[in-house]
RNA sequence: CAGCCGGACCGGACGGUCGCUCGCCUCGUCUUCGGAUGAGGUGGGAGGAAAGUCCGAACUCCGCAGAGCAGUGUGCCGGAUAACGUCCGGGAGGGUGGGUUCAAAGCCACUCGACGGAAAGUGCCACAGAAAACAUACCGCCCCGCAAGGGGUAAGGGUGAAAAGGUGCGGUAAGAGCGCACCGCCGCCGCAGCAAUGCGGCGGGCAGGGCAAACCCCACACGGAGCAAGACCAAAUAGGGAGGGACCCGGGUUCGCCUGGGACACGUGCCGACUCGGCGCGUCACCACCUCCGGGUAGGUCGCUUGAGCCCCGCAGCAAUGCGUGGCCUAGAGGAAUGACCGUCCUGCCGGGAGACCGGCAGACAGAAUUCGGCUUACAGGUCCGGCUGCCAU
RNA sequence: GUCCCCGUCGUCUAGCCCGGCCUAGGACAUCGCCCUUUCACGGCGGUAACACGGGUUCAAAUCCCGUCGGGGACG
């Protein structure tokens, strides 16, 4: 437990390193989108699913959401994407392979304890890593 | 002080760490000089309904001589407004309560409301009832008659949502606006009012059902689509057009080409043969290739936030609202920013405690998407103003 | 974002335009009885709906207005 965070839950500034989550690793286009969901792989979790795919080209991962209209009104869908890009962000590895990831996320994520999103998030990008180095 | 009603307003507060997005400043890198990108600093960053998309406009494109028809909408009167189905004021009307009265209406208070036309025409009015819009007479009542029946009547009964005005007195064989009084209705006149309409007088015994949120008639308004409008830049792929490739000369031409000769190139056959030369034959102008042009998809840029704008004060007006002085700049994203975590405080509930207090939980409805004016719907809690009622004190 | 359409038994539908005969009809499903040794088929009977709230009208599933819910089109 690191002086300067003394909330404890997230050791943020424990690590030392500055997290960001900049718009150029985001997935914002409807033909990337289009892509990892017809040829990439699933990995399912509690609170989401995961979509991913790997690039030919390029470096580094990139993160999009799906949130769509059955998961309730204009604000609970933007709490959903929020609460997940602040994990993504929180939990983002520092270098990876060349991968697309869409994360679906389901109504449970609404309530669910962040720190449970945060750890859910994490698991799921080590399986990823694993499932793209073995290629 | 409490409760109810009406109106206006607020929509947890402060701080820390990390992040997202937009503007500005400074410094780098790349550059096709348009810009792209990185770092640091600094400032801004959801609502009263942002919602539903129910009306009205601005704006943009398309269409258009003018007018009419069709269609849609609105519908008492006056005003406000850029406009409206909105708002303000007023007037008829309905409902509830009070009071007068034998009873009711007229009267008073509160409240509601899409409120033009039913003597332009068409249509419908189930069941019940004699009869439902042409008027009629079931039980009755009265008169004549021994009776059968005939005549008068519409007060009473009955049916119905609705049955040729209501109440009272007179009148009559019984009755009836048959006569009278009051109220209602129709017409005319006068006065008040911009008008809707109201008031008064005179005349008429009374013409006549309801439904137009049924078709419809009348008056008024409206061209259609919508920022995914529209404008600009524009990859890959496919496709369109023009030119080159396809040289020179002569002739013809419908200007697309056709024809004769020659040169070059290519392919091929034969001959000679040293890399080559000579002769003959063929070369469809399709495809492919190159250049340019136009449409246009992905993608990008603009539209994109200074506007019928907001605040204070004054003036005019009963008000909606308008005018004037001064001040302010207040989100602009685009698979879509405005968040995550924490601390202190505030409000409410629960538990513990004699109490100060301690612990836990909760803090609504809901998220800008071109922009405004309205309407409707959702909403914890709180503040202010006005009115009414109750209680306490003076 | 903009623009349209539709809501009737558990399901599919008729009735709505032109209001009353609607106590809302039919089919499948379901329940009970009969038939049959039993099941099926068949017959008889029952349960069961006008999305919600106002308004117009004597009278509304139907006409008008507003909510709520569902579906579709447009790059």
């Amino acid at each position: 437990m690191s002086a300067s965070a003394p909330n404890g839950s997230s050791d943020v500034s424990g690590s030392g390193r500055r997290v960001s989550f900049p718009r150029s690793v985001r997935l914002l286009r409807h033909a990337d989108f289009e892509r990892v969901y017809k040829q990439g792989r699933r990995h399912f979790a509690a609170h989401m699913t995961v979509f991913y795919l790997a690039r030919a080209e390029g470096e580094g991962l990139r993160v999009g959401f799906t949130v769509g209209r059955v998961l309730g009104g204009a604000v609970q869908r933007n709490r959903m994407k929020r609460r997940l890009r602040e994990a993504v962000r929180l939990r983002r590895p520092a270098e990876s392979a060349a991968v697309d990831v869409v994360i679906n996320p389901k109504k449970s994520l609404l309530t669910a304890d962040f720190a449970d999103v945060e750890r859910e998030v994490s698991r799921a990008f080590e399986v990823i890593q694993k499932s793209v180095e073995k290629r």
